[in-house]
RNA sequence: GGAGGGAUGGCCGAGCGGUCAAUGGCAGCAGACUGUAAAUCUGCCGACUUAUGUCUACGAAGGUUCGAAUCCUUCUCCCUCCA
């Protein structure tokens, strides 16, 4: 029944990864031939990747599952340099050791994905900034920097709008392509490395190694790229109220991730599914069938399971029981936010403004109080109208006293 | 090097001496409706214990004026054209 001969092609296309390939057919052929080593290249921009690096990391992992090796490449050097695709202005430089501390934490990532070692399909974490800074300006430009052509260069997307926007491009951008094709060719050297994959922004950049691998290495080298994802609503996914969605637990936490999936958009669930979670496409179509409210049982098992992937099992029940507790009982979970507090700091009584704001449910004491002049909060949930209203320690029960802003967001303190 | 144009709140984008914390749109937050969805409608949307109050803010620094985002000078950065 299989459309294409290899697994890893047939998962991918299956479960809606590809966007563009350079040669799906061959790329089919050698994957069903043999085990094929793939990359894709990720900057050390933040300590912490995002949702919108999760479809690239996922397609790492299928690459593993069905038997292929995945190498995982940290742009160690090409950070250094900075990516203009998709952007209109150029990024901050950055230093060595932010760079390389980004490293350590983004690899943390990955090990919840990916298994690396040495064995033949162990995945591999290479830096880019082993050999890019090494170069040697004169030898590179006469090995390399010849086998690429201005007129080709300027025709790329990341060049091109740009240019047209009237953004500044500088040449330290523009050398952005080269050394990313440089780092194709690299890897297919050191590794064996034929494949790259990457975001959908990226075909240019993948092209151009693709290119210098047939001109320098004589080899195949393959392009794989897939769908910028965006939410139904047309949204770029990953962007919620208080930031980025990361992956790294300390900058967004288990619970909220698991909400984040939650309060996916209807028309996401299936799609979702499919690219972010390991379950098998039969199940994913009973679950994408179900209809109205019952949807939300599927929205349920999406952000268990993503959730599991990211945190692991225990984070991820703990998340989903907190969202019970809170959404179908009203009641208070454990993993929502929680401020610790005395009760020497409730003395004199604090207003309720005050108490919102440091429960970090809203980010001024203006806000707050027009949160609750809105009648958008709730303490312990009882609609809270005088924004005034002087909070004791006699107001927690049990010692906590909960604090709703909205239907979604609630957190607890702590008096004790 | 020369000639023009531009820099406004998270973003886009009006304003061009007072009535400007600054039109409008987007994004965001909240309310209603619902299913912790979408769409729609409504309110809010610089900070300050909230005030017909104060402070900060229209690239930076000075200046003119009773009064400047708006005028002048210098500076910084960007764009376009010419060399």
């Amino acid at each position: 029944m299989a459309a294409y001969k290899s697994e890893l092609i047939e998962t991918l296309t299956s479960r809606g990864f590809l966007h563009q390939c350079t040669n799906l057919e061959g790329l089919d052929a050698k994957a069903a031939a043999g085990v094929v080593t793939g990359y894709i290249g990720f900057d050390a921009t933040a300590d912490s990747l995002h949702v919108g690096h999760l479809v690239q990391i996922m397609a790492l992992r299928w690459m593993q599952k069905t038997g292929q090796r995945p190498i995982a490449l940290m742009g160690g050097g090409t950070t250094k340099v900075g990516d203009p695709s998709g952007k209109d202005e150029s990024r901050r430089l950055m230093d060595d050791a932010t760079i390389m501390a980004n490293i350590t934490s983004i690899r943390q990532s990955f090990d919840r994905f990916l298994t690396f070692g040495s064995g033949p399909q162990d995945a591999i974490l290479a830096n880019n900034a082993d050999w890019l800074d090494k170069l040697q300006y004169i030898p590179f430009l006469r090995d390399i920097g010849r086998h690429f052509t201005i007129n080709r260069m300027l025709t790329m997307d990341s060049v091109k709008l740009r240019l047209e926007r009237e953004q500044p491009l500088t040449f330290l951008e523009f050398n952005y392509m080269i050394l990313q094709g440089y780092d194709f060719v690299e890897l297919h050297r050191r590794h064996g490395c034929t494949l790259q994959l990457g975001g959908s922004d990226q075909w240019g950049n993948i092209i151009q190694g693709v290119e210098l691998g047939r001109r320098i290495a004589e080899a195949e080298l393959f392009g794989f790229t897939c769908p910028l994802i965006t939410t139904a609503s047309g949204a770029k996914m990953g962007k919620t109220a208080s930031g980025a969605v990361w992956l790294k637990a300390e900058r967004f936490s288990p619970y909220d991730y698991y909400q984040y999936w939650r309060n996916s958009d209807d028309a996401d669930v299936g799609r979702f599914l499919k690219l972010f979670t390991d379950l098998p496409l039969d199940e994913i179509a009973r679950l994408e069938k179900l209809a109205g409210s019952e949807i939300n049982e599927a929205k349920k098992v999406l952000a268990l399971e993503t959730t599991r992937l990211l945190h692991g099992d225990a984070a991820a029940n703990d998340a989903a029981e907190t969202a019970r507790k809170t959404f179908e009982q009203g009641g208070i979970g454990d993993d929502l936010p929680t401020i610790d507090m005395t009760a020497a700091d409730f003395a004199a009584g604090i207003p309720a403004w005050s108490l919102f704001q440091k429960a970090g449910l809203a980010d001024s004491n203006g806000e707050a109080r027009r949160l609750i002049r809105g009648g958008g909060a709730k303490l312990n949930d009882q609609k809270l109208d005088d924004e005034n209203l002087s909070i004791t320690a006699s107001t927690a029960v049990n010692g906590v006293i909960k604090l709703s802003a909205g239907k979604k967001r609630h957190a607890i303190v702590k008096v004790g």
